[in-house]
DNA sequence: ATGTCTGCAAAGCTTTTGCACTGAT
DNA sequence: ATCAGTGCAAAAGCTTTGCAGACAT
């Protein structure tokens, strides 16, 4: 509780040290929503977010989650992620180390993973390349072991 | 030219064998889009590909392009890629060794690589996490050369 | 007081679906 | 002669935009 606490209040503070560099108001609708993205672990899309806020008491519109999601990634308190669906997802990713994704394409479950190899791949990259690399996305498709278990019988 | 055509014999090959195998119609439509398919390089969206049949003799709907394509996924003569935009891209597959791409954020340029590491990863993943992989993407967010040297004036 | 941000609704885009017709079998 | 596949248009999702009003500055 009180880490969860320390948490918010450390990316409410680097929230509204983004907004006022870069002239931006500092409004309850925002922090409600960075509030709502860091209560909860997880994947999330923007329907699901509007419908668990329009649940409680936050009177907040599509246009605004959009918007504020734009702001969140710009300051790197939220990633985006396409996993092949037609809809975006998002991540918290404030003290969450950079990681990639493993996604069942039979029940959609996303798990994730860290294999440090990936940066030998990207520094070859940057040197042997010449590519400035800024992020990463490596997304492996496949079963999971619940997926595979079901499959079987 | 006849190396071209030997591609396209095959490719046309592989598809018919895949529609008689799944009970599919060998339609005029759905050869004119592999043909056009394989008739060019690089990455493209159906849009475009809409708008390329259309300036040519061809009568295809969208409809029938967006089904088509799904055939051509499922025989693996296509790949499907979400490079963050909203709209998915493709690419022909057959001849075309499993690669993996760097996505300029700037400029949107597409470029693509291939290192041997992966498959170490990969197999990391299946026999110590026990999930079947089926396919994966890496993808590099970036800046290309040719936009960092402009980025620099 | 000013002008940005908001909610709402409407529009935009990509993709899917419904329907009557065409054409592969 | 069937009925799957097609074109067309309309619908369905996700996301963006326009506008009048609210509110952070």
């Amino acid at each position: 509780m009180s880490k969860n606490q320390n948490l918010l209040d450390e990316v409410t503070e680097i929230f509204t040290d983004y907004l006022m560099n870069n002239n931006q108001r500092k409004t309850p609708e925002r922090y409600a929503i960075l509030n709502e993205i860091y209560s909860h672990d997880g994947h999330f899309d923007i329907e699901s977010l509007y419908i668990k806020m329009k649940n409680q008491k936050y009177r907040v519109s599509r246009a605004t989650l959009y918007n504020t999601i734009e702001l969140l990634l710009d300051c790197h308190l939220v990633r985006k992620h396409q996993f092949g669906k037609s809809h975006a997802q998002f991540e918290k990713s404030y003290y969450n180390k950079q990681h990639d994704h493993l996604i069942c394409t039979s029940c959609d479950k996303v798990i994730e993973f860290c294999d440090p190899r990936i940066q030998g791949i990207m520094n070859f990259i940057e040197n042997d390349m010449n590519f400035k690399i800024s992020r990463h996305a490596l997304n492996l498709y496949g079963l999971c072991v619940d997926c595979q278990t079901k499959l079987k019988n």
